[in-house]
DNA sequence: CGGGTATATACCTCCGTGAGTATATATCCA
DNA sequence: TGGATATATACTCACGGAGGTATATACCCG
């Protein structure tokens, strides 16, 4: 019941995923690209599978993952209201950097602005 | 120096960002908005300030502390290639929408806002 | 100045997790 | 059938991170 958030915290995790997002791979071609111990390999795609980042299916002996879309979808709807944030602030933001750029620090002395 | 994933990994960090998004808090709003020990919050703030993801201001013996757009920006441009491949599985997305969707089903097809 | 408030830091503890090694399970082929 | 290949699981270890308590720091006002 880890939280997709916390799934895609870690580096070799969204490694797989960038990975999976050209084609389907087997645990050993990411062993490969990973460099990375084939246990740790399958311990990590056990994770991305429990949590629907991916799935997959048999070949022979091999197992071939491929990616599902529904987890990440929920991270992105999460960064929605953000989205909104951050288009409304951005102008004005240039606009501070802006100003900054032209008028020299010239209000009430600073004193320690480190919290 | 942890990723921006890593940072959104935390539930209350989470937490934190999304009551950010109404309006700026001091830390004591947010010690009771979450529940959380003092030390505790300042910690999260510690960690999403060092992070990019929140800027304060001095108000008093108080800090008001405020989101910033870029790191969560970083977040949004690692979804890109993602949001790329889940468009081409049309039919997953609106299975998906329609599950999200609150207002019943109108008749054929229903648009969906979208930014 | 001194007491009250607000926030940050130090220190400790506990738990989860990622990595590795060793081993089990499964499938193919000669 | 037996050996080779491919993947999963068990077990252990070490580290980091999140939480709490106690304390330091900074600012306000009477």
């Amino acid at each position: 019941m880890e939280s997709s958030f916390a799934i895609i915290a870690e580096p070799h995790r969204r490694a797989i995923l960038s990975l999976l997002l050209s084609s389907e791979r087997s645990v050993g071609d990411l062993e490969r690209e990973l460099r990375l111990s084939q246990p740790s390999v399958s311990k990590h795609l056990r994770v991305l599978r429990d949590a629907g980042f991916v799935e997959s299916r048999i070949e022979a002996q091999r197992r071939l993952y491929r990616l599902r879309p529904e987890p990440l979808m929920e991270v992105d709807e999460w960064l929605i209201p953000f989205r909104r944030f951050w288009s409304k602030h951005l102008d004005a933001l240039e606009q501070h950097l802006d100003k900054m750029d032209k008028v020299p620090p010239a209000k009430g002395r600073k004193k320690h602005e480190q919290p």
